[in-house]
RNA sequence: GUGGGUGUAGCUCAGUUGGUUAGAGCGUCAGGUUGUGGUCCUGAAUGUCGCGGGUUCGAAUCCCGUCACUCACCCCA
């Protein structure tokens, strides 16, 4: 076992081959899909001021309240480690005057939180998230749900479920939260002590709090819609209106909640069965953010990578093996070996993948590291190979072998 | 922040009621006569038994602490 010095901190991971192949490859086909909608990549720093969080998450989540890495520069200045994306995009775009009118922008990169790492969950995850700056509309929320079916799509996953709810209007807000507090304070007794606390903090994430007790309590109120006003229903309405014609299934759930602050209106979580307690992989909303004197309004969604690839495993996609690729070059006698890495690295500046080996092992170690490597070709070359001018070229496939000119070698490779 | 589970070779794990040189499979490396892979055979290397302390004649096995991993609560993508 490794020593805890070569470990990485608690709750972060190093990433790399093989899972690293999969990473690069969820990265590749999210841009692929990201420019087909028209948006363009934003990469903003990872450390932000923490003011820029403060103000646009809510001050009461607990993302704000206890799970950012804050620390003070040399200036003196109070900084975070950015702990989701949509923030840095908003002081991006509200830096941009009217340029930001209708931005699309999408970012894919390292979030942090310091909560207690568990499956789906750790301290520095990945997400890749998109933002469509515009004025309060259902179809551009539609598209926005559609774009998120699209890379889920894309990525290979199939058992994904769309759950859609709106927050209401900025205006409902008050009326939502007073109302529900009202119909829950006559229960208060029979709620869980958490539910107890959020009917004060957060009343709405007694909605979907997991209790057995509490989820029967819930279903005996209104929905949060009841106290809305009826634009707020319309809207909803009219969003559904445009999914369907779209021909995304989506189900409505009158009890869905999002944790921060900025969401209005349209709000839709996407979870996989194939996950732990951790189940969402994707989430968005309508949110209206305000940086400096500058208010943002906006759809945008965000998707945790490690979530994806645990949902991709769960439903067995793993990638199969690549076919037979590149070549590699075995040295029959390593007095040559100056030949042979001259060789290798003319190959590889015609574009081609050549490996060999540098340790002077023995033609069978070579041979074996040559099947390993998963090499289509191998190129065998000694002192009698280099009198004559010519190359043993095996094709692994079906293991004939044959001597060639540098010509043919060439031509053979190339093709 | 709270609670449960687990920590033995690179990986997956065995390790009997505490007993002397701690094991297996996979992987790695090498060999199976002259310069040839994927199968097969043979052999080899590798462990402060997470770390620290305690009990004991004796601890990988029991106790305490600590760290890490893991799952759940919480929170959220």
């Amino acid at each position: 076992m490794g020593s805890e010095e070569f470990q990485p901190v608690q709750g972060m991971s190093d990433i790399a081959s093989p899972d690293i192949a999969v990473w690069q490859l969820l990265e590749q086909q999210a841009r692929g899909v990201f420019a087909r909608y028209g948006f363009s990549e934003v990469r903003t720093p990872l450390v932000e001021r923490k003011s820029v969080f403060e103000h646009s998450l809510g001050d009461t989540t607990d993302v704000v309240q206890k799970e950012m890495y804050q620390f003070e520069d040399a200036g003196g200045r109070a900084l975070v480690l950015r702990p989701e994306g949509t923030a840095g995009m908003m002081r991006h775009l509200a830096g941009m005057g009217q340029d930001a009118a209708n931005a699309r922008v999408y970012y894919i990169g390292p979030m942090f939180r310091r909560e207690r790492p568990q499956a789906g969950r750790k301290r520095q995850f990945h997400q890749c998230g998109a933002e469509a700056i515009g004025e309060t509309n259902a179809h551009a929320d539609a598209e926005m749900i559609a774009l998120q079916a699209h890379l889920l799509k894309e990525w290979g996953l199939q058992q994904s479920v769309i759950k859609i709810n709106t927050r209401g209007a900025a205006a409902d807000r008050a009326a939502v939260q007073r109302g529900m507090q009202e119909k829950l304070s006559a229960h208060r007794e029979r709620l869980c002590d958490d539910c107890r606390r959020r009917l004060e903090v957060n009343v709405l994430r007694v909605l979907d709090c997991k209790n057995p007790g509490c989820r029967e309590i819930v279903r005996t109120l209104p929905p949060m819609t009841a106290f809305m006003s009826d634009e707020a229903r319309t809207y909803l309405e009219e969003v559904l209106r445009v999914i369907r014609r779209l021909e995304l299934s989506v189900d409505v759930d009158p009890n869905l909640v999002r944790g921060l602050d900025y969401y209005q209106h349209t709000v839709w979580e996407i979870s996989h069965p194939g996950l732990g307690a951790q189940d969402a992989v994707g989430a968005g909303g309508r949110y209206e953010i305000s940086m400096g004197n500058r208010t943002l309004r906006g759809v945008g969604f965000a998707m945790g990578l490690e979530r994806i690839l645990m949902a991709l495993a769960s439903e067995k996609k793993t990638p199969e093996p690549a076919p037979l690729h590149g070549i590699w070059l075995v040295s029959l006698d390593h007095a040559l070996l100056d030949i042979h890495l001259q060789l290798a690295q003319m190959l590889r500046m015609r574009g081609l993948d050549c490996g060999l080996d540098l340790n002077g092992r023995s033609v069978k170690a070579q041979m074996r590291a040559a099947g390993k490597s998963g090499a289509r070709w191998v190129i065998l070359h000694g002192a009698a190979e280099d009198e004559k001018g010519v190359f043993q070229l095996k094709d692994m496939l079906d293991g004939t072998q044959r001597e060639v000119t540098m010509v043919e070698l060439l031509e053979q490779l190339q093709r």
